[in-house]
DNA sequence: ATCCCTGCAAAATATTTGCACTGAT
DNA sequence: ATCAGTGCAAATATTTTGCAGGGAT
């Protein structure tokens, strides 16, 4: 899956932050939870749980994946992180400040990060047509990119 | 997750058919594809592979897990079935001929299967906005149905 | 000193693949 | 007789859980 880059990282204030908020709560700052914080809060693009311990991602020392499972619902919990599924393969983590919304094709795996009210027009077809308030966070938005949808014409995928 | 019915089943007919496909193509009719056939074209709503299989779907006798699997994907090459993922858990399959596009709460899981055209207004303004030609049968519109919205007003799932 | 957090191992869930045998054609 | 389809077992992928030891407070 081809996951883009979205909108400039946070920075360190908001690493700081959220140590802050894991204390306020008196949770405790390890090395792997600060490695995975600043790794998510520099992030350009949401990471996989894998990448996060260290497989690709490049952080050093990896660390347990379980651990980072761990770390990732805790961030959940309090906020600071939140997590999407782009389609099949496995969930991919982002800072909570970052962008929120997803729109990928399921043909070709591209993945946009939506500016925030990019789909005002579209929530309220949502509303009128079934009654629901949409949420593309945490399932994204999907169907055919222009490209694909050009390809495809009227076919059935 | 409250899988629910939808449209009356496609009954016997659809499942010659089906044969008919199946063997226009040198493939065979065993006991199980039969009876996975018809569990397929009687469902009320999209099922689990467990379940066809035989586990709470009803079927006897059940059959191996591994021959579900390859029977569904050998059915949705020959574009007889289909399936969908909604929300988290399992992937759920439906006879290719039933009602193709899903709402899904994520909050409280519900499920609604869409009248074709239901969205036509959405579609519409998916593409004015991002593009897309959006498609809910593979993966559903996600959102907060109407009972969870009001519940939770504006604060952060 | 407390007890949150860690690594390691094992389990759970969902799906795929290899293999030899059986049964539909 | 052929070879598609089967059951069984094992592998794969993703995520969760149990446990005992170590480090942050």
């Amino acid at each position: 899956m081809s996951v883009p880059s979205y909108a400039p990282a946070l920075g360190a204030t908001s690493v700081a932050n959220a140590v802050n908020a894991l204390r306020a709560r008196g949770l405790r700052l390890s090395a792997a939870r600060r490695l995975l914080l600043e790794a998510l809060f520099a992030a350009a693009r949401p990471l996989t749980a894998e990448e996060l311990a260290g497989g690709d991602g490049g952080r050093v020392p990896p660390c347990d994946l379980a651990s980072v499972y761990r770390n990732l619902e805790t961030l959940e919990r309090l906020g600071l992180a939140r997590h999407v599924h782009l389609g099949h393969g496995p969930g991919r983590w982002h800072a909570a400040g970052a962008p929120h919304e997803f729109v990928v094709c399921e043909r070709c795996d591209a993945v946009q990060a939506l500016a925030p009210g990019a789909l005002r027009a579209v929530r309220e077809a949502v509303r009128a047509a079934v009654g629901y308030e949409p949420r593309f966070t945490h399932f994204p938005l999907t169907g055919l990119c222009p490209v694909c949808a050009r390809e495809d014409g009227d076919v059935r995928p």
